[in-house]
DNA sequence: CTGAAAGCGCTTACAG
DNA sequence: CTGAAAGCGCTTACAG
């Protein structure tokens, strides 16, 4: 393959080399490289001159020269805490996966701003909507009504898992209600009753849609909920470590519960620990579930049963419905079609969850 | 606090709107706002005119602009493979945790481009490097070196564990020779000898620069290298399973090796669960060691003694070094002045490794 | 100490 | 079907 003659140039090829190469105006090469919006229609003669020489100078867009003239950036930004330990790292690099897969289909560069908390750099919002990105996508906020009020209502937002419904921003969530109840009726089927829950931060929407699930299932099976049966305790490893340490020291001596549904992994590897310290092995002397099918969910021992997400898909969608909103912006409608997107869940059947030993003892072996 | 009238305005304020408010040109404005390089000086009160005009009509630049006026975008690219799995995943996360630090503090902006492999989408590299970045990062690439004689000359890069040598391309990596020689050493220190090496891919990098380290470990400690106690494998947790499976069978009725030090925490997370299956409980009948500190490192049961690379540190200093040659470049030098740099690694001791069950019985318990 | 002018590379009306 | 002109918002020499 011959090098071409221009690949040493210190300058790259602009639309106006490739004009007077081709013999044709600057213009011209802009409809045919770069799909000008104009009305008019250029020859196949010339089309195929302007691409030739194109090909020859290794012509490539100057974005920033065309955002300048589109007032366009083509760029979404990504605004996420990045600090919360495996969980949020887990979930982050799924969606992120999403929006990068997206992204790149529809053409849109991506920067990534980081918080260390929403609370915090709520005020920092505005200041990344300025010049460089077109729209910004939220990931899991959790922002306080006052909060939101300050977001630039030029720029358009779509969030995931956001903790409130956010003014003019589109929310993409999964149906994570939907999701414990199926855990649960799945624990049930297993022949589990005694289920004790470590519950999530009261007042995260999240941690409740999980707990609503979870009673709604033991209803929908006429098993009476014991609040006694649900321990608060959080996302994290450790406090689902703590809450399941607390729960057995508090309980010793007690019959221990058939299995335990954990408002997230995290929570429930915790949970695995807690009960390893005290010698008890899953599932053979009780069964554990988790929520979120993170990466982490596969590394334990034994691997971890539980609920997933789409989010990959979920952050497919994020790209385009904010593509889909700057559009609309910028074509002068400024509605919102929808307030939130709702995916649906699946359950990942795993080791660590069995049948309860009572149960074991009674019902007969498969054949 | 009052609402600026301009808050609504639909278009975003410019150099010349603030000049206008000043009473001050688009140049004076740009002086003090967005520090242009030019000899001349704003007196104090112009200077302050000007700051409160930009305040009050929440003057922003905008990059493109600048980018055009510049011929620089301010904005660094990320080439990574992303389908790895957890251990590159954590891997990436890291590493990326790194960047982003150093690209918000350098006020870079990142775009992440995701590659399906090395191999197939070296071509790809070129089209990366136009227009829109001002230099390259390539996460972990494993290029031959006629795929890097196709690196742009014009475009800056730096790498992370590069596989081979790129010519014109700053390397960061760790001592990762010394940290296999650490750990190994760790090992002898709790009184194993015979340590068995589950080892990585042959020729790639890092597998070698492992094994040189445990072997040198060993001959300093005046222990034989027994070449039979070194299996090949690779870095992930099913080649690690099966090398280990396939090693038992085939030395079944043996004596068991004290400890075994693998490639990678993925590798030794096979390695446990093959040691499970046949009933060896780690770390009292056998020790097992990993490398990496990967966050499954820490889900395992037990625990896994590895070896840390600062990812983070490695990954601000990426961006720091890449900074540098844009910079250098633009001004005409384009040298390199090194071609890597090697971080320290850690030894990261957890529950995996014990004392050897021979020793166990001879040494006296601790008080 | 400050300003008017030119130019970065692209696109979009507007003429022919 | 094609082109000349203006403009996007910034910065950098160059004058005063």
């Amino acid at each position: 393959m011959p090098r071409s003659k221009q690949a040493k140039s210190a300058r790259a090829a602009t639309l106006s080399d490739v004009g007077r190469e081709a013999g044709v105006s600057a213009m011209a090469a802009s409809v045919v490289l770069n799909g000008a919006s104009t009305s008019s229609r250029i020859s196949p003669e010339t089309r195929d001159r302007i691409l030739a020489a194109a090909a020859r100078l290794q012509y490539r867009v100057n974005v920033a020269a065309r955002a300048l003239a589109n007032r366009r950036m083509n760029t979404v930004g990504i605004a996420t805490v990045f600090e919360g330990g495996e969980l949020l790292n887990a979930y982050f690099l799924e969606v992120f996966n999403g929006i990068l897969e997206a992204a790149t289909r529809l053409e849109q560069n991506t920067t990534v701003f980081t918080l260390h908390d929403w609370h915090r750099d709520a005020a920092r919002l505005p200041g990344m909507c300025d010049g460089r990105i077109d729209g910004l996508i939220l990931i899991a906020p959790t922002l306080t009504r006052a909060a939101a009020k300050v977001l630039p209502v030029h720029t358009p937002f779509v969030a995931i898992h956001a903790n409130v419904p956010l003014p003019n921003v589109v929310n993409i969530e999964s149906d994570e209600e939907q999701g414990a109840y199926d855990m649960v009726r799945h624990l049930i089927a297993q022949g589990h009753r005694r289920i004790l829950h470590v519950a999530g931060v009261k007042g995260m929407v999240g941690a409740e849609r999980r707990k609503r699930g979870y009673k709604r299932a033991l209803a929908s099976a006429h098993v009476p909920v014991d609040n006694s049966l649900i321990i608060p305790a959080g996302f994290t490893e450790d406090s689902g470590r703590q809450a399941m340490r607390g729960w057995l020291r508090e309980h010793a001596g007690e019959p221990l519960p058939h299995a335990v549904f954990c408002v997230s992994d995290g929570a429930a590897i915790g949970s695995l620990e807690a009960l390893a310290e005290v010698g008890l092995h899953v599932p053979t002397d009780i069964s554990v579930a988790g929520f979120d099918d993170t990466l982490a969910a596969r590394t334990t021992v034994p691997q971890l049963t539980t609920v997933r997400q789409p989010l990959r898909a979920m952050g497919n969608r994020l790209v385009e419905v904010l593509l889909d909103r700057i559009q609309r912006q910028n074509a002068g409608d400024s509605g919102l079609t929808e307030k939130s997107i709702v995916f649906p869940v699946d359950l990942v059947p795993r080791a660590s969850v069995g049948a309860p030993p009572a149960v074991r003892r009674i019902v007969p072996a498969p054949r």
